[in-house]
DNA sequence: ATAGGTGCAAAGAGTTTGCGAAATC
DNA sequence: GATTTCGCAAACTCTTTGCACCTAT
């Protein structure tokens, strides 16, 4: 059984999601660690760390882990969309109006038999800066 | 400018890619070690990460970045396929015959002006096997 | 009052890398 | 024979966790 616990809206939890929400750039958490320290400046990584776990469990956040693996990236905006991640400087951004995203999950879960949670549509490319740098 | 360099067929790295593409299974690097350890004891660690660097490098070998972060599955099937993520027993299934892929990078490329190289397309959801076990 | 949360620092997991020896082209 | 690659072990990066003190409900 699943038991809702409590969730008690800290100064901390508040401001980490109201600077998650606030910005598009899909931040890692250390990232956001210096983003809400201007605001509170003796939270710890670790309590960033163990709040967007939680917020990642509550749904209001959404975890992003990128090409490359190891680091993740956290997603104020919870609606479907996808995301394309320059593979030269490490940015994702978002894409609107791809495909229907309910009928992608519906296709999903006919043909693998899974209940099918959430999905994630990345793709990997060079951004228009970077291709003015990089030779392809 | 990029040189392409020479890559040495060594025993090692055939035995990886062997392995790999004989298996629907997208290991992580730590498995990938242990298979390949059956038929050469003496592998590192080190140079299973280094040989799937490279192998991926190629376009040989798809790395997966999954559901969590940190771990990086492996593919040794590199035409483009969905997959379904197990947040159960994390097991990574492929999906076939979804959306048309090349519509889908170039709506991509249209939307964003990214030069799109690839994408990855992954549900989250709860395999057949874990729901039997699992209350939703 | 008390379960839940915090900061700090240490530990953990996965991956990367420096080095001298070995193997491929 | 030159250069790439290997095995080993140490180092690194990101993340998680134990603990003693705090705080929202």
């Amino acid at each position: 059984m699943i038991t809702q616990r409590s969730l008690r809206m800290t100064a901390q939890r508040k401001v980490i999601l109201e600077e998650l929400t606030q910005v598009n750039t899909h931040p890692t958490a250390p990232e956001i660690h210096s983003m809400v320290r201007r605001r509170l400046p003796h939270i710890s990584l670790g309590t960033v760390y163990r709040n967007l776990d939680l917020l990642c469990e509550q749904g209001l956040v959404l975890r992003l882990p990128t090409q490359g693996g190891k680091q993740n990236r956290f997603d104020g905006d919870t609606k479907a969309h996808a995301h394309v991640h320059c593979t030269e400087c490490g940015r994702v951004v978002d894409l609107l109006g791809m495909f229907s995203h309910a009928e992608m999950e519906d296709r999903a879960r006919r043909e693998s038999g899974y209940h099918i949670v959430s999905h994630r549509l990345e793709f990997v490319g060079v951004c228009p800066l970077c291709r003015a740098k990089v030779t392809i």
